[in-house]
DNA sequence: TTGATTAATCGTATAATTACGATATACGTT
DNA sequence: AACGTATATCGTAATTATACGATTAATCAA
């Protein structure tokens, strides 16, 4: 991709694209979806429900973890997964903000 | 990337994901603002505005136009560029129900 | 201690993304 | 017709993403 250019973006920009990037798997969007339905789960958990090996699931696992979306604390052989809540809804007014933002430029241009 | 898995996914999930490509790089995060608050503009305005290269802008617009976020008419020598404004609606709304169905999810489970 | 379970990581293959220069195409102007 | 302008597309290179099997490491149970 040669050298990349994101550092030159503001960096508002470069957070909504960090966690636009984070939902463009659908598999991350649903592994968000059971952590928020079980409160936590195991990786196995996951990969049941899944059309995905182990190893991918866990790499999506390692991208969100990454970007602070969700946690994994370590219980016994498993590693049990959650949301951080506080991070998510960080990202969440980012996106909701940005939405309004666009929409509001769009009634005054129409007005 | 082998063989993709992605469409034995929901659709609600891939239309979400879908968006959130779009928004994955802040360039076009760049372009949809700058479209938003010019109301249309040609591939040179965004040029100048942009970090990048007249062939890389081209092919940031063309991926917003694949999804229908935007719009090009030709118009002369030059293709003016403006939001679908019903199509972006529909991707935020679905952006923004997704995230209140997981923080709902989020009180039941404290509750 | 041996064996089973769980998950992270490694290695690897393939595909998609990002970036640019060069070229082609289309249009307007002179 | 010839030239300038604007942009889409082509070719290409480098990087990143996605997917899997195999291995490793860590823990628990017998």
């Amino acid at each position: 991709m040669a050298i990349s250019r994101k550092n030159e973006f503001p960096n508002k920009n470069l957070k909504l694209a960090e966690f636009a990037k984070a939902l463009s798997h659908p598999a991350r969007v649903a592994i968000l979806e059971v952590l928020a339905k079980k409160q936590k789960c195991i990786c196995g958990d996951l990969v049941i429900e899944l059309p995905l090996a182990q190893s991918t699931v866990s790499q999506h696992l390692k991208a969100l973890k990454e970007i602070g979306l969700i946690q994994g604390e370590v219980d016994g052989p498993c590693s049990n997964y959650c949301i951080d809540w506080k991070v998510l809804e960080k990202y969440q007014k980012l996106m909701s903000q940005w939405s309004h933002q666009i929409s509001k430029l769009k009634k005054v241009n129409s007005g």
